[in-house]
DNA sequence: TTGTAAGCGTTATCAC
DNA sequence: GTGATAACGCTTACAA
């Protein structure tokens, strides 16, 4: 059975095209009887409006695009369910892809969403993006785009992140202040501002409360395989630095590879060495010990993100000038038995 | 700046519509001079086809959309991953929607998608669904719809599941053979065919090995929140029973909840009850004890289902009639410290 | 209050 | 080998 359309109903009733189209979407200039009969009759034939007809000739698809690292990690499943929510509020559906932590990738998926049409894109960069030409080409054809959590400084766009830097610092200064006093960094990727930003909080922590800061003991964690980064890096530095009573992590999962290690090796936490992770995975609270995290937002920060490309979408098409936002979620701490 | 229209490069070029639109999409009756011209000036104007146009031309939409209870679920965030990759690879693109376990939302989703005229569609039930109007309708109208894990056996379509009741068969039997005796089950919702299923694998096994099924030890999860679920009724059947040896849990969620209660109730496992989880997410790798559970294969269970669908899609466009498949996916037991 | 006609950007048919 | 022309299903000036 083919579907329903305008005209189907409007021959079914002897009227036009057009007066049809009216009586559905509501407009005054419609008299109340052929109105109800249309309605009437929409009803009957069950009829559902061909949404591409409507978007090439409205010029919008009401989707919007996202690009993520990877699905598969709690954290972007959060946004994505802060994401898909906001959206249909707003009658918008969602289209995700994923780069993989690929450059080549997300070029890739961001050039088949804007042939896709999309009102407007979310993304959150792979760690291999330090460049920002296929965005900012975007961005010059007026497709609106809101980056989050891993975004670049300097593209000219609204942004949804927290502050990582200030986060990673209370997180290294709690260690501290609990007594905890040479303190190492397993950190991410160099490229990604939000490592960079974390790294940097650490770094500022120790400086503050006047431990001099020994680059020997940052850790790098860059092989796009978490665990067992935290894992291999946390047999390293048993090994280089007898000394050293706290890890600050990037991420709970490098968090959790180092637990792992420690719990098999019977180096006891926190009281030979306290871990400290980030992000607030639901395992961190049911992982022997319990890990002592930062709670990173990320149903809010994909809800808020689809908001304001929303919104954004929303003046473009009216062609209503707009500056953009840059937002930053407040993060806490939550500490359990690790620290 | 406006996107680049066929007319765009026809007026640059002088020649009609037509011929761009043949010389780009390489068709023979196209003179070599003019197709050169045509695919250099394409390049020049950086021209992207408006699939919204080719979409309402070819009444195809090259999307596909899917329902599942939620993303914030290990398991069906691997699924999405073989969705997306799948779909990427033969040039879909994937609208996501959550049901959030209610079969009112998900009936809403359902007409979501028809109206964005995806080409098919890929559901997992929602714990309320036990009829199927919705979705016989749908196939009524003949869009192709492939099932996954949460299935509904009356519905005919084709499907992708595990065999639960033979997974739970085998963790079950595992279970008998180590030794245990007195073995208690953590069901989930009644309705669920999985949860029927998984429930109907519990019983099987224990007659089959002799054991009386005693129904006052299989405890009922469904407040759809596992892990509470698994805390709360740990609770409940240490006051119960004391004699129970051992128990298989729905989930790993819930089971991660039983190990919670234990282990700050001093109650050992294995050593006093062992617990069996299902679907091995990763924090079952990492938890105290590190969980026995069966593997469920999500990214697969993904894959292999939008690879049928999209197979149905094409037959469908092309009028020609097919069968509806019944995929079983293999599982297997992974066995760590909790039993 | 209702209808005509144009147009969104493409593809397909058919004539030249 | 090339190009009018119609059509996909809808919205919207504008006319009646």
């Amino acid at each position: 059975m083919e579907p329903i359309t305008l005209k189907d109903i409007a021959n079914a009733l002897n009227i036009s095209v057009t007066t049809v189209s009216k009586a559905l979407r509501g407009y005054i200039d419609v008299g109340a009887s052929t109105k109800k009969a249309v309605l009437k009759m929409a009803k009957e034939m069950n009829y559902t409006p061909n949404t591409v007809a409507v978007n090439l000739r409205t010029q919008q698809t009401k989707t919007i695009g996202v690009i993520i690292p990877s699905i598969v990690h709690q954290f972007f499943s959060n946004v994505m369910d802060g994401i898909i929510n906001e959206a249909e509020k707003h009658g918008y559906l969602v289209i995700t892809l994923q780069s993989n932590e690929k450059l080549e990738f997300e070029k890739k998926q961001l050039h088949l969403l804007q042939q896709k049409r999309v009102d407007g894109i979310l993304m959150s960069l792979s760690n291999e993006t330090y460049q920002f030409d296929h965005i900012n080409e975007l961005l010059q054809n007026k497709m609106p785009i809101v980056l989050f959590d891993k975004i670049g400084k300097l593209v000219k766009c609204s942004k949804v992140i927290i502050d990582d830097q200030s986060a990673a610092y209370n997180a290294v200064s709690y260690l501290i202040e609990k007594g905890y006093k040479r303190i190492a960094h397993f950190r991410g990727s160099l490229q990604p501002q939000n490592s960079i930003d974390r790294f940097l909080g650490y770094k500022k922590a120790l400086i503050d409360h006047g431990i001099k800061f020994d680059s020997s003991l940052v850790y790098l964690c860059d092989n796009n395989d978490d665990f067992n980064d935290g894992y291999t890096n946390a047999k390293k530095l048993v090994n280089e630095h007898q000394d050293v009573d706290a890890i600050f992590a990037i991420t709970d999962v490098v968090a959790v590879g180092i637990l792992k290690y420690f719990n098999e090796n019977n180096i006891k936490i926190p009281e030979d060495i306290a871990v400290f992770g980030f992000s607030d995975w639901f395992m961190s609270s049911v992982v022997t010990p319990t890990l002592s995290s930062v709670v990173q937002p990320g149903f809010e920060m994909g809800r808020k993100a689809t908001e304001i490309l929303i919104e954004e979408i929303k003046l473009e098409h009216k062609k209503i000038p707009y500056s953009f936002q840059k937002i930053v979620l407040p993060t806490s701490l939550v500490i359990r038995k690790s620290t």
